[in-house]
DNA sequence: ATCAATTAAATGAACGACCATTAATTTCTT
DNA sequence: AAGAAATTAATGGTCGTTCATTTAATTGAT
């Protein structure tokens, strides 16, 4: 009865797919049923046919909907000369850890996470394929920082490793628990990784072999 | 007709425990239903319940017998004195990968992964409890060797993140392809791993600001 | 050793509730 | 009037759970 006044089905397309990703984002794709999402949008559930073939093409929408890999937008940083490989990574680390607490982001990465195994066969979600695409920069990053000389020569996939896998678990605690003290600025903590990265953790030159001094080791910077 | 000749029931109860540690892994909790379960022991759903007072009770008992924290367990090999970080720390990387790869610790953090965030208030499960346990030894570790003049002055948690957080990922790796190239060989990931968390990556004692020389920096293992 | 009483274990049927999907129909806009 | 968009209604299916009943093994008294 009433039919508001909607005039264009695009403005309920989009209201549909964002109450798909709020709902699949907190209850789980196989939790959330789509009398939930009309609810939402306020609507029955039979009239979300007419926009998405079922449940099934409503997520690959909502996929195709995200499909900008945060990461591969990050390339064109190594684009041009570096000058300052140290400034470089750290401006890399604190532009993924900051696109890892958008809303958006942190929704469609919960979804993936906890559903994208099961729904792996499901239209355009092809997970090794998404993991690679995201890959890929960072090793061409690091392959040129070794050949130019910034970073001593080892293999680019542990250089990545790394360098990205602290960031990524720091991703996951923070969709866990937001409250860890970690986790309350993210700038802090990128500075910290970065300099892990670069310097290491060996306390002498000789990589933790025979401590020089018992309890000292220069203790530059005690942050 | 013809109840076979069980005599035990505890034996049924360790066939559903381990049916739906299969089960869930596989197609997750919410996507198995308990005629699955029961199917795979070869019994009436209703016959379950003899067991378990329901699902969420069954998820329970699974995390019950699989409460072990295989990192907890690492923590004797930091009790008696250090007479090689580097050694220790070598063979903490090679245990914890190697823990990763057994099945049952597999399926379980395969579960874990996909369904603990919205199982978090079933029964003993508490998501950032369990994390928290298992960091716990970890920053002991590194705290302790910071102190000793092992490692470089530095937070134990960004330590514990530079070390760990490489593992971790990996094992999410191996959980969906296990086809990549680095996923084949623990071992020679976990060596590497190691070499860089220790010596970090900056070519020269500078920390990358500027390149000593353009091409070469001593390549002395170039693995 | 035998046989009835007891108990453990599993069964089959039924329940109420949801779910995704489809079809026929109505309502609103242009 | 035409067509898009939403509605009501119904279909077929699956799920977790309950319950009364049946079957098989164990027990205990004789």
């Amino acid at each position: 009865m009433a039919r508001p006044k909607n005039a264009d089905g695009q403005r309920t397309r989009q209201a549909i797919l964002d109450a798909a990703l709020d709902l699949f984002a907190e209850k789980g794709f196989f939790g959330t049923s789509l009398r939930d999402v009309a609810a939402v949008v306020g609507v029955r559930e039979s009239a979300l046919y007419n926009y998405f073939a079922g449940k099934d093409a409503l997520f690959d929408a909502l996929l195709a909907a995200h499909q900008h890999s945060k990461l591969e937008r990050l390339t064109p940083l190594a684009e041009g000369p570096i000058t300052d490989a140290g400034a470089l990574l750290q401006q890399l680390a604190n532009t993924t850890l900051e696109g890892f607490v958008a809303p958006r982001e942190q929704k469609l990465f919960r979804i993936l996470m906890s559903d994208g195994i099961r729904l792996a066969k499901v239209g355009r979600l092809n997970l090794a394929e998404r993991m690679g695409h995201g890959r890929q920069p960072l090793h061409d990053i690091m392959r040129r920082l070794t050949q130019e000389g910034w970073l001593r020569p080892a293999d680019a996939t542990v250089l990545a490793m790394a360098f990205l896998s602290p960031l990524i678990v720091w991703r996951q605690l923070h969709a866990i628990d937001a409250d860890l003290p970690m986790i309350k600025n993210p700038r802090a903590f990128a500075r910290q990784h970065v300099e892990q990265f670069l310097l290491g953790a060996a306390a002498s030159k000789r990589a933790a072999r025979k401590p020089s001094t018992r309890k000292a080791a220069p203790a530059r910077r005690a942050s």
